[in-house]
DNA sequence: TGAAAAGGCAACTGAAAAGTTGCATATCAG
DNA sequence: CTGATATGCAACTTTTCAGTTGCCTTTTCA
């Protein structure tokens, strides 16, 4: 599962969006994901893809119907590994812009 | 600061790289930004210039040269806006994908 | 069995974004 | 002052990616 993919699908506000629906109701079909955008289903299914890539959701075929589960897993992973090694120096990150700003207010 | 700023400029894997190399070291030129790129120095202004609008970097300049600092703060709203909604879920979501993948042995 | 519903595949278009090239500007060092 | 260093600006090319169009397959249900 490479961060990448994971960063990349987040980077596109539709993607979120797709999150979102799942996270407020899970499981839910292509169509009905659908619902709301105004872009057509292919384009919707591509966007889909991307997430699936990146592993943030899993899907299911159920006869003619393709259902779709939120992963929240890469996610954390991004939280843990990637946010997390900024929050542990953030201290001295924020020192520096300050000081930065000072210098600026001094001109 | 818009939130898809911030996501649309971590979409990008050379930019999260040199997010990472002001964490290591912070206040660099970027003529140092540029060094072990294998490209012009121009697409790196560029660069710098995303994750500036996204306010990730400010950026000073100190006579011929100019010093970017690494900004945690949008990264960590990232955390606890969005991040922290799907924490809050976590159990629930994993427990519908646990039931998908069950299924799926099934067949 | 056959029409409607749900979705898949592939080629194409268009726009955004990445990257380059060429030249200009500003600053420092001798 | 002069050359070297560090960066900026703008136009251009290239690539990537989102979105559409057209057609096909599978499933459901009357």
């Amino acid at each position: 599962m490479s961060m990448d993919a994971v960063f990349r699908a987040l980077g596109e506000p539709v993607r979120r969006q797709l999150l979102d629906r799942l996270h407020a109701r899970n499981g839910q079909t292509l169509n009905e994901l659908c619902e709301g955008h105004d872009m057509t289903r292919q384009a919707v299914t591509k966007h889909l893809a991307v997430l699936e890539e990146a592993n943030l959701v899993v899907s299911q075929r159920r006869g003619r119907e393709k259902l779709h589960y939120l992963n929240p897993v890469p996610i954390h992973e991004i939280a843990d590994r990637w946010i997390g090694k900024y929050e542990r120096s953030r201290l001295r990150a924020l020192s520096d812009l300050k000081k930065h700003l000072e210098r600026k207010d001094d001109e």
